[in-house]
DNA sequence: TAGATTGTTAATCGATTAACAATC
DNA sequence: TAGATTGTTAATCGATTAACAATC
C-alpha cells in the first residue's frame, strides 16, 4: 500500500484529467503520435513534469520516436479507473446537485449518477435530468441491495455529516463531498472535499495582490 | 510583488476559508477567544500549520491566551479581499451556470454575480435565480461601462477561450474559469481554474489502490 | 550515424513538521 | 511564578526542475 501511494504524487493525479482531455483531442485529430515536448507547450507545463506524470500510469514511450496516442489514452484511464463504470448515489438536489445530475461528461470518467436523493417532500418522486429523486431514508438499504460504492454530496453543510453518515452504513466506500466541511468517515472510507471556495480564495487573493502593485 | 507572492503560500490561501467557517461558527456560539489547537483539532490539521496559516494574514495572537475570533475572522476577511463587494458577470447558463447563480453564500466572499450572459437565444431574456440572461456580445460594452472586473465562464470547453477573450475585452481582469481548459490570458489578467475532474481524478485513484489493496 | 526524445538520478524549491524560545 | 500558548528558526518531506545517460 504504502510503495502504491508513493508511484505518483497526488499533483500528478490531479494533472492527468487535462492530458486526458488534450490526447482526446489528437486522437480525433488522427494523430497517433505525440510528444512529452508537445503536451507540454498545449498545457503550458514542463516536458519533464509531463514524462514524471505519464510515467505514473506505467506506460513507456519510445526516445526518439514519443508516445503512441491511443496507448496514452487507455493507460491514464485504467490508471485512473475510468474504463471501468461505477455507479453512484447522489443526495441533495438543491442548484449544484441538479447541475452534477445534468452533467454527462461522467460516464467518460467512469462514473455513472443512477439515482438521486432527497429529505424534500417537494423534490422526492420527481425527476431530475432524467434521474429518480428518492427519499434519503431509502439510501442505505437501496445501496445495499444495488451494491452502490460511490456518493456524492451536494446538501448543506450542516446536513452533510448526516448524509455521510448514511451513505457509510448503505456501504458506500468512495464519497465525493461538495458541502463545505471535513467529514469524519470511518477507517478504510474514502471522502475527496471538492471545496470551491478555496478556488475562490486563490483568485482572491492574487486579485487583490494584483490591485495593491 | 515577488516579497507579497512569497508572504503566505498557495497552500495557505486554500485553507483560510475553511478556517474562516469555523470561526463564523464559533462567534456564533459566543466564544471571544479561540486557540490554534482548537481549530487544528476540529479541522483536523496541525496545530502549527494552523498559526503559519493564520500569521499569513496579519493576525497576532497572545501567547497564553489565544486570538480573538472576531478579529481573526476580520483578518481573514481583509486578507482574502472578501470584505469588499466585488461585482461579477457570469458567462454560459447551463446547469452549473444556473446553479452558481442560485448560490447565496458569495455575498459572504465579497462576490455578487449581477448579470448572466448566454449565446442561446432561448435563454437571453429570461431571469435565472433573479438575474437577467443577456446576450454575450452585450458584454464587452457592459463591463465597460459598470466597470465589471471580474467574471465566471461556465460554458462548454470549445467556448471558454472565445468567452475568456471577450471578457478581457470588457476590462475584466479576473477571471474564474470551470471550462476544462486552460485559458490563455495578456499578462496583468488572472484566470483561476476550477477543474471538478481533478478532484474526481483524486477520489479515483485512492477508490481504484484501495480496491487493489 | 546523428539527432531527437525518453527516462533516471541529482539538485532545487516550497510546504509541512519539529524544536524551542518568547511571553502573557 | 508556572503553565499554556504563540511565533520563529531549523529539519524534514514531497514535488518540481535540472542534468545527463539511454536509445530508437
Amino acid at each position: 500500500m504504502d510503495k502504491i501511494q508513493r508511484v505518483g504524487s497526488l499533483a500528478s493525479v490531479k494533472r492527468l484529467p487535462a492530458y486526458l482531455r488534450l490526447l482526446m483531442q489528437i486522437k480525433e485529430v488522427g494523430r497517433d503520435i505525440v510528444s512529452s515536448n508537445y503536451i507540454a507547450e498545449k498545457l503550458k507545463l514542463d516536458a519533464i513534469q509531463v514524462r514524471k506524470d505519464l510515467a505514473t500510469t506505467g506506460i513507456e514511450g519510445k526516445p526518439k520516436v514519443g508516445y503512441q496516442v491511443s496507448a496514452l489514452i487507455n493507460a491514464i484511464e485504467s490508471f485512473l479507473g475510468w474504463d471501468s463504470n461505477r455507479e453512484a448515489f447522489l443526495v441533495g438536489v438543491g442548484n449544484l446537485g441538479s447541475a452534477l445530475l445534468g452533467y454527462e461528461g461522467f460516464e467518460a470518467h467512469g462514473m455513472k449518477i443512477i439515482a438521486a436523493f432527497d429529505t424534500d417532500e417537494g423534490k422526492i418522486g420527481r425527476q431530475i435530468h432524467g434521474k429518480n429523486v428518492l427519499p434519503l431514508d431509502k439510501l442505505t438499504d437501496l445501496a445495499r441491495r444495488m451494491n452502490i460504492k460511490m456518493g456524492i454530496i451536494t446538501v448543506t453543510a450542516d446536513q452533510a455529516q448526516h448524509v455521510a453518515n448514511v451513505m457509510v452504513a448503505g456501504g458506500i466506500e468512495a464519497i465525493w463531498n461538495f458541502a463545505p466541511v471535513s467529514l469524519e468517515v470511518p477507517e478504510g472510507i474514502i471522502a475527496q472535499n471538492e471545496d470551491l471556495s478555496s478556488g475562490l480564495a486563490v483568485l482572491s487573493v492574487k486579485t487583490v495582490r494584483l490591485l495593491d502593485s
